[in-house]
RNA sequence: GCGAAGGUGGUGGAAUUGGUAGACACGCUAGACUAAGGAUCUAGUGGCGCGAGCUGUGAGGGUUCGAGUCCCUCCCUUCGCACCA
C-alpha cells in the first residue's frame, strides 16, 4: 500500500462506493458484450483507435491512459450518435525487452510476454474502456504473425513499375530479351533485383553493444542511449520504400494531422529538386571516367571548382594517381573506422577532412580541369555519393576549400560578405557564369538544365533522403520470414497454406558476435529435407504494428489477413490517437505497407489513418534543493513527492527538515522515480476520477504536470453528481425524489446549453472545457434550489457518461432505467431553448468598458443604442460631449468613440 | 544553423470568426455546520488603489472604434532535423 500512513486524499472518507460500482459496471458491460462491434452496411461507421502498446513488464503508467481515455470518450459518444463504432485493443507483443528478460532469465519470451500482457489487460479493464475485447490481438499469436508473414510475401512478390505508379505482382514484371536469352537463373535474378523485398549487401548499422542491427531511422535513438553502432558490411533484408517517396510525400496533404507529424515526415522523406551533371575524369574516356553528381544549384555549374566523392565512391581506388594512393588509402580507413559518433561530432564543429586523389575532371560547361578529392563530408547513400563542390555558394565546401586551400569563385550576386570569407548561398543573379550570366536563379536553373539536356551531359532529377528500410534483425523474439534458401541459391516462399512458420524452440536466445540470428542455431528448423535452409532473420518490432489497424476489421479471419468487405467498410481510421514518438517510422511504415495493399487492391483508401492526434505527456514532479548538492555518494541530491509538503503558493519543504525545496517536472521515468502509478490512483478515488482528472488537466495535446490536488478536485465533482441523485444517510444512501416529467423551463434551459456545449466540445476534442461545462450545470442547478427533473437529470447523465461511464450508468440505474445507457441516444438540443430572454450588452467608451445592460432579445440597433447611452455609468464618461461615432455589434456591444 | 509548436494569475488552464481577459479547477482567505475538520457548504480571490479608477496576456512597435487574437522586429521555452549536395 503506497498511501499506507498518509491521509492525504480527500477520498480517505468516501462517500460514495466507486469500488463496488465500477466493478460492478466493468463485468456488466463484459457479460452483455455492451460494446461488441459488428459490420452493419446500414449504419454510418466510426472507428476509433488507440496506439496499441507494447506490454512491458513495468505495466501501466499514467500517461498511457490519456491518449486511451481521450479515444474511450470519442467512442462512447460517437455511440450514442448513432455511429456504429470500431474501438478495439491488443498487444505490440514482439520486442527487445522480452527478449533481454529471456536471455538474462532463461524465461521463454512467450511467457514473458503473456505475463505482461495479462497485467495490462487488467489494468485496462480497471478504467472502464469500451474496447470490444472479442477483437484482442496479439503480434505474436500464431494466427496473426501468419497474416503478418503473408503481407511479407505480397510484398516480396511485388515489383514497381514506376510508369504506372504502382506496385504490381512480380510475375507481371517485363523481362528484356537479354535477359531472358542467359535463362531462369538469370531471369530469377532479374526478379529478385526488382522486388519490394530485397537482399542487400552493404553496410549497415551494427550495435555490437546489442548484437543487433539497426535500421537508419533507428540509429539515433540507441547512440543516445550510449551504445556504440558502426558499420559493418552485412547481407540484409530491404524493403523498396524509397519506390513510394513521391507518393508518401504527396498524400500527406489530405491528412488531418498534426503540423509538427507532417512536417517531420517531409523532412524525413526530404524531397530535393535539382539535376544531375556528369563530370568526365580527365584521361579516362567514355563511360568508366564518368562522375554524375546530383546538385540542387546546377545554376552555379560555372563556380564548381573542385569535386569531391564520398569515400566509399566505386571509383575511388580507379582514378586515384599512384602518388596519392597511400594519402587516400589512409583517409578510406580511417573513415571505415569512425563510429557514427565521432564522425557527427566533428561536422557539428564544421571540421573538414579529405584526401587529393591526383585526379582531374573537366568541369562540362567551362571546360576547366578540376581537382576531385574525397571527404566523408560527401554521403555515398545520398544522391549519387559525388558532388560537384562550388565553395562560393556553399557553406560546407566554402569551409572544406579554405582548409585545403582551394579556389572560391563567385558565380551568384548579391551576398553581402567577400566571397573568400563567407558563402552566399542564397539567391541572387548569375555572374561570371557564361550564358547564363544576368539571369536570376530560378531562372538561371532551368537554363542550365535545358542546356544539360540538349547535350545530353545531364537531366532535370528529384532526388530523396529517404532510404530503403533496412528490414531484417538477429533476433529470437519476432516474426522468421517465411523465405526458403534452395541448394541452387534461389530464395523460395513459404506456401500459404503453410504459414505461419512459427519460431524453434530453444535455449540460447543470444545473437553471436558474428550478427548470425540465434535462429541459425535451431539446426533441426532451419535445415529442411530437401537441402533448403529457412532464412534465420526475424522482422522488425514494426511488421506488426504495420498492419494491426487493418487485422482489427476483421481479427479472426482464418482465410484472410481480413475481408475486402471489412476493409471496404471500416477503413480509414477515422481517430487515431498516440504518442508523438511515432510521428516518423510507425506512421510511415505502415503508410508504405497501406499503400502496397493499395496498389495490390486489398484495401481501397490510400492513407490508412486520417486524423492523427499526439497526446502531450503527463509529467512528474521531483524536488530539488534550491542550491543543487550532492549526497556521500556524489549523486544529485532529489526529494520524492512522499517526502515533500507544501508550504503555501507553489513553495515546497522537506518533512521533518523542513527544508525548502523547488519543484521539477519531467517525463515520468523509472529511474527518475517520478512515475505515477495507476492503480494507486484508482484505489484512492475511483477509474471515473482518474479519467475526468487526465481529461481536465488541459488541452490533449499539450503536456501537463500531474497534480494530486487536481485529481481531489474532479473527485468532489463526482460526489456532487452522486449526491444529486442520491440523499447520503447513515443507515444507508437513498434515492432523492426527483419532480417527474421534463423539469422547469430555468432546468431545460440550462440543460440545453449544457448539452449544445458538451457536445460540440468532444468533436473538438476540447475534453477539459466540456468538464467545464458539466461543473456548471452541476453547480447552477444546486444553485436553482428546486427539485431536480427526472428527464434533465436523466440527460445529464448521458453527457456525463463518457468521461466517468461506471458512475453514469450507476445512477442511470438508480433513476430507474433496466438498461445500460451506453447506446442511448444522444439528447437532442432544442435550439428555442439556447435563446435567452435577454443579452447582455456591453457598454464601451474609447474602447473601455463602462457598463453591462441586460437588453430585450429583438431590440432594435437605435434603441440599443439610446439604452447604452443612457446609462448612468456611460453618461458619467460621456458627459456633455458628442459622441463622433458609435460602433454597434449586435448581440454583442456598443462602444460610443468620443 | 534549419524547421515546427508555444509563452495568459500563486498553479493547471478558458477566451470558435478581432468585441466583457482570467471560464472551470487547484491553492489561498473569511464565514457556516461541527466535539473536531485535512469532510461538506457559502462568499471572496490578477496587480495597484480607501475610492472613482488605473493597470494587465514574453518585450517593443504598428493596424483598428476596439488586439491574448492581425502585421513587423526581438527575446525565451519545448520538440524535431542536422555535413542530404
Amino acid at each position: 500500500m503506497a498511501s499506507a500512513g498518509r491521509r492525504t486524499s480527500v477520498a480517505a472518507d468516501m462517500t460514495y462506493d466507486f469500488r463496488a460500482i465500477e466493478a460492478r459496471w466493468q463485468s456488466y458491460w463484459d457479460e452483455h458484450e455492451t460494446f461488441r462491434a459488428e459490420l452493419d452496411p446500414d449504419r454510418p461507421k466510426y472507428y476509433v483507435l488507440d496506439m496499441f502498446p507494447y506490454p512491458s513488464g513495468d505495466g501501466l503508467h499514467v500517461g498511457h491512459p490519456e491518449g486511451y481515455t481521450a479515444t474511450d470518450i470519442v467512442a462512447r459518444y460517437k455511440r450514442m450518435r448513432g455511429f456504429n463504432v470500431l474501438h478495439p485493443m491488443g498487444w505490440d507483443a514482439f520486442g527487445l525487452p522480452a527478449e533481454q528478460y529471456a536471455i538474462k532469465t532463461g524465461t521463454h519470451p512467450a511467457t514473458r510476454t503473456a505475463e505482461c500482457i495479462q497485467n495490462f489487460k487488467r489494468q485496462l479493464k480497471m478504467l472502464g474502456f469500451s474496447y470490444d475485447w472479442a477483437r484482442e490481438i496479439d503480434t505474436t499469436s500464431p494466427a496473426y504473425v501468419k497474416w503478418t508473414q503473408w503481407i511479407f510475401l505480397q510484398i516480396w512478390g511485388s515489383w514497381y513499375d514506376h510508369t504506372e505508379g504502382r506496385a504490381r505482382p512480380i510475375a507481371e514484371l517485363p523481362i528484356p530479351p537479354a535477359v531472358a536469352a542467359m535463362g531462369d537463373a538469370e531471369v530469377n535474378r532479374y526478379r529478385d533485383e526488382h522486388r519490394l523485398a530485397y537482399m542487400h549487401d552493404a553496410p549497415v548499422n551494427w550495435c555490437p553493444t546489442l548484437r543487433v542491427v539497426l535500421a537508419n531511422e533507428e540509429v539515433a535513438e540507441h547512440v543516445e542511449q550510449g551504445h556504440e553502432v558502426v558499420r559493418r558490411p552485412m547481407r540484409q533484408w530491404m524493403l523498396r520504400i524509397t519506390a513510394y517517396a513521391e507518393r508518401l510525400l504527396a498524400d500527406l496533404d489530405g491528412l488531418e494531422w498534426p503540423a509538427s507529424v507532417i512536417e517531420m515526415q517531409r523532412n524525413w522523406i526530404g524531397r530535393s529538386e535539382g539535376a544531375e551533371v556528369e563530370f568526365q575524369v580527365v584521361g579516362i574516356k567514355g563511360e568508366e571516367g564518368t562522375l554524375t553528381v546530383f546538385t540542387t544549384r546546377p545554376d552555379t555549374l560555372f563556380g564548381a571548382t573542385y569535386m569531391v566523392l564520398a569515400p566509399e565512391h566505386p571509383l575511388v581506388d580507379q582514378i586515384t594517381t599512384d602518388a596519392q594512393r597511400s594519402a587516400v588509402k589512409a583517409y578510406v580507413e580511417r573513415t571505415a573506422h569512425r563510429s557514427e559518433r565521432e564522425r557527427q561530432a566533428e561536422a557539428a564543429e564544421g571540421a573538414k577532412t579529405g584526401a587529393f586523389t591526383g585526379a582531374f575532371a573537366r568541369n562540362p560547361v567551362n571546360g576547366r580541369e578540376i581537382p576531385i578529392w574525397i571527404s566523408d563530408y560527401v554521403l555515398m547513400g545520398y544522391g549519387t555519393g559525388a558532388i560537384m563542390a562550388v565553395p562560393g555558394h556553399d557553406t560546407r565546401d566554402h569551409a572544406f576549400a579554405k582548409a585545403m586551400g582551394l579556389e572560391i569563385v563567385e558565380v551568384v550576386g548579391g551576398g553581402t560578405a567577400p566571397i573568400a570569407d563567407e558563402a552566399f548561398v542564397g539567391e541572387g543573379v548569375a555572374v561570371n557564369s557564361g550564358f547564363i550570366s544576368g539571369l536570376t536563379t530560378a531562372a538561371a536553373k532551368e537554363r542550365m538544365i535545358d542546356h544539360l539536356e540538349r547535350e545530353g551531359i545531364g537531366r532535370r532529377r528529384v532526388t530523396y533522403k529517404l532510404r530503403d528500410w533496412l528490414f531484417s534483425r538477429q533476433r529470437y523474439w519476432g516474426e522468421p520470414f517465411p523465405l526458403i534458401h534452395r541448394p541452387d541459391g534461389e530464395v523460395a516462399p513459404v506456401a500459404v497454406d503453410d504459414l505461419p512458420v512459427t519460431l524453434p524452440v530453444i535455449e540460447d536466445f543470444g545473437p553471436s558476435e558474428s550478427g548470425e540470428p540465434p535462429l541459425a542455431k535451431a539446426r533441426e528448423w532451419v535445415e529442411l529435407a530437401d537441402g533448403s535452409l529457412r532464412e534465420t532473420n526475424t522482422m522488425p518490432q514494426w511488421a506488426g504494428s504495420c498492419w494491426y489497424y487493418l487485422r482489427f476489421m476483421d481479427p479472426r479471419n482464418d482465410g484472410a489477413a481480413f475481408s475486402k468487405e471489412a476493409a471496404d467498410y471500416w477503413l480509414p481510421v477515422d481517430l487515431y490517437i498516440g504518442g508523438a514518438e511515432h510521428a516518423v517510422l510507425h506512421l510511415l511504415y505502415a503508410r508504405f505497407w497501406h499503400k502496397v495493399l493499395f496498389d495490390l487492391g486489398h484495401v481501397s483508401t490510400v492513407e490508412p489513418f486520417h486524423k492523427l492526434v499526439n497526446q502531450g505527456m503527463i509529467l512528474g514532479a521531483t524536488y530539488h534543493p534550491i542550491t543543487p548538492r550532492r549526497d556521500e555518494r556524489g549523486l544529485p541530491v532529489v526529494f520524492l513527492p512522499d517526502q515533500i509538503e507544501a508550504i503555501g503558493g507553489d513553495r515546497f519543504a522537506v518533512k521533518g527538515s523542513g527544508e525548502e525545496v523547488k519543484v521539477q517536472w519531467d517525463k515520468m521515468s523509472k529511474s527518475r522515480g517520478n512515475v505515477i502509478n495507476p492503480d494507486d490512483v484508482i484505489r484512492e478515488y475511483g477509474a471515473d476520477t482518474m479519467r475526468l482528472y487526465e481529461m481536465f488537466m488541459g488541452p490533449l495535446e499539450q503536456s501537463a504536470p500531474w497534480q494530486p490536488e487536481g485529481v481531489s478536485g474532479c473527485y468532489r465533482f463526482l460526489q456532487r453528481v452522486y449526491r444529486l441523485v442520491f440523499d447520503e444517510r447513515p443507515e444507508g444512501d437513498v434515492v432523492r425524489e426527483l419532480a417527474e416529467g421534463a423539469g422547469s423551463e430555468r432546468q431545460r434551459r440550462l440543460l440545453h446549453r449544457t448539452i449544445d456545449q458538451v457536445g460540440e466540445r468532444i468533436d473538438r476534442l476540447s475534453f477539459n472545457t466540456a468538464i467545464s461545462s458539466m461543473m456548471i450545470f452541476v453547480k447552477e442547478l444546486a444553485l436553482l434550489d428546486e427539485p431536480i427533473a427526472r428527464e434533465v437529470i436523466g440527460a445529464f447523465l448521458i453527457l456525463l457518461s463518457p468521461f466517468a461511464p461506471h458512475l453514469a450508468e450507476e445512477l442511470w440505474r438508480a433513476l430507474g432505467n433496466p438498461k445500460s445507457l451506453a447506446l442511448e441516444p444522444w439528447p437532442a438540443v432544442d435550439p428555442a431553448l439556447l435563446i435567452e430572454a435577454t443579452w447582455t450588452l456591453v457598454v464601451q467608451v474609447g474602447g473601455k468598458k463602462r457598463a453591462e445592460l441586460q437588453v430585450p432579445q429583438g431590440a432594435e440597433k437605435d434603441a440599443v443604442i439610446a439604452l447604452a447611452l443612457a446609462a448612468e455609468d456611460v453618461q458619467r464618461h460621456v458627459g456633455d460631449k458628442t459622441p463622433r461615432r458609435v460602433i454597434y455589434v449586435p448581440g454583442k456591444l456598443v462602444n460610443v468613440v468620443l
